[in-house]
DNA sequence: CGCTGCCTTGATCCCGATCAATTCCCGTGG
DNA sequence: CCACGGGAATTGATCGGGATCAAGGCAGCG
């Protein structure tokens, strides 16, 4: 089993899941995996340490149990499109075919499940709510594609960014105030915008009193009807 | 069997393959209906005429005979993003969930293969070969979804213009000449561009020879490796 | 042959990018 | 606890690519 396991993890641990950070009950992930009789190895990634690479073999499929983590393409010159941002609870790297095509990284200290893509495909063919159910989450991934093309191809800045808050406040508001796990630089990667449009962006909704900034990572949203009409 | 068809198609047939317009052989579209023992009925469009609605029930999963059909959604404002344009022997409508999140429309007049959701859901439960073949064309449209985040996100209007002449030579030139289906706002919207930026890059790719236009759909790639290097 | 819709081309504008300082946190060590 | 260093964020000034506004041109089809 060691063999299988990605390059210098920083940490790995098999079989035991660190439920604290994810709700404790089964979601469609662990369905999979009970269906497909997998656990997988737990791995932990510090802050920007890469998951896996473009183009690299595509051997597993990973699940956030803590943390954060960005997927994207990088153009030859470094201009760079983060096409999701994957929290506790969400898949990431369930490209078909034998390699990845995005690169994974951490955005935080994070804590990821890692699940041999090949035993996933075994179970597949003999059990028919694996095979189902990573159809669905692949769905699931190509449903915010679209969402997101027709952000970057048709929205406004400050669209963009309202879409944005509204999107991470659904995913990791629990209070009504929030702490973003990524700078301005990746959520301008993420928004096709620059970090200094992003910034200015903020600024601009706080001071309408629709937001509220306490330190650039902590946000609270004041005036949610208000971003859901910016939101177009 | 005709209480399900989708409401007033231009023509309609049953069980019978129109296979002029499609290679002979078996695709893998084609290998899921025969492993799920079903056929589906085949359908004309008109040009511009609407296949399905954005949030109209998903009943069917379709596969284009002949002609080409645009898939896109729209901001309540009218702006439009067409995430892809499907030609003959390409899936669409394949979205899971109950609803479509795109509106599908023939570009040109079309014949399309419309096959029932529910009894293709019904056989995947039973046959991992058509479980796993959907799986594998929705991953196929999610990575060109991943593709074309980027060109939306970060790409320069010659970029993308570029990127979209190899993709439509890869898809529909036979001999080097190729006449494309879609109009210029048709190309515009799913580049993320204005018509008149489309138009005036494809004059200045003619001027310096990489192309030829010979009235404004037919166009000759002179020069592929110009614009792979303009592809970025 | 003419009409109508699509396309091209031109002139100008403006949103977001770029260039350029500060300023603000936040983590670290004293 | 506070001082400090440095990366991250904010803010300002200016630029420019592509959008917008506005005519023509052309081709495909009746």
């Amino acid at each position: 089993m060691l063999a299988e396991m990605p390059a210098t993890p920083a940490a790995c641990t098999f079989g035991r899941i660190s439920a604290a950070t994810v709700t404790p009950h089964l979601d469609r992930f662990d369905t999979i995996l009970v269906s497909a009789g997998v656990v997988g190895a737990s791995l932990s990634y510090k802050k920007d340490e890469e998951i896996y690479g473009e183009g690299e073999p595509a051997n597993y499929i990973y699940k956030v149990m803590s943390g954060a983590v960005r997927t994207y393409k990088l153009l030859p010159d470094g201009r760079r499109q983060i096409d999701a941002f994957h929290l506790a609870g969400d898949v990431f790297g369930l490209d078909s075919g034998d390699e990845y095509r995005l690169t994974a990284e951490a955005i935080v200290d994070s804590q990821v499940r890692a699940v041999n893509r090949h035993h996933l495909g075994i179970a597949a063919e003999t059990e028919v709510r694996v095979a189902h159910g990573l159809w669905t989450l692949t769905a699931d991934h190509l449903r915010h594609a679209e969402d997101h093309m027709l952000l970057l191809g048709r929205k406004t800045a400050t669209e963009r960014v309202a879409t944005f808050l509204l999107e991470m406040d659904r995913r990791l508001a629990v209070t009504g105030l929030m702490s973003l796990p990524m700078s301005r630089r990746d959520i301008a990667d993420y928004l096709g915008l620059t970090l200094e449009t992003v910034s200015r962006t903020f600024s601009q909704l706080q001071s309408q009193g629709v937001l509220g900034l306490s330190g650039a990572r902590r946000v609270a949203l004041r005036d949610r009807q208000c971003l859901l009409g910016m939101d177009a």
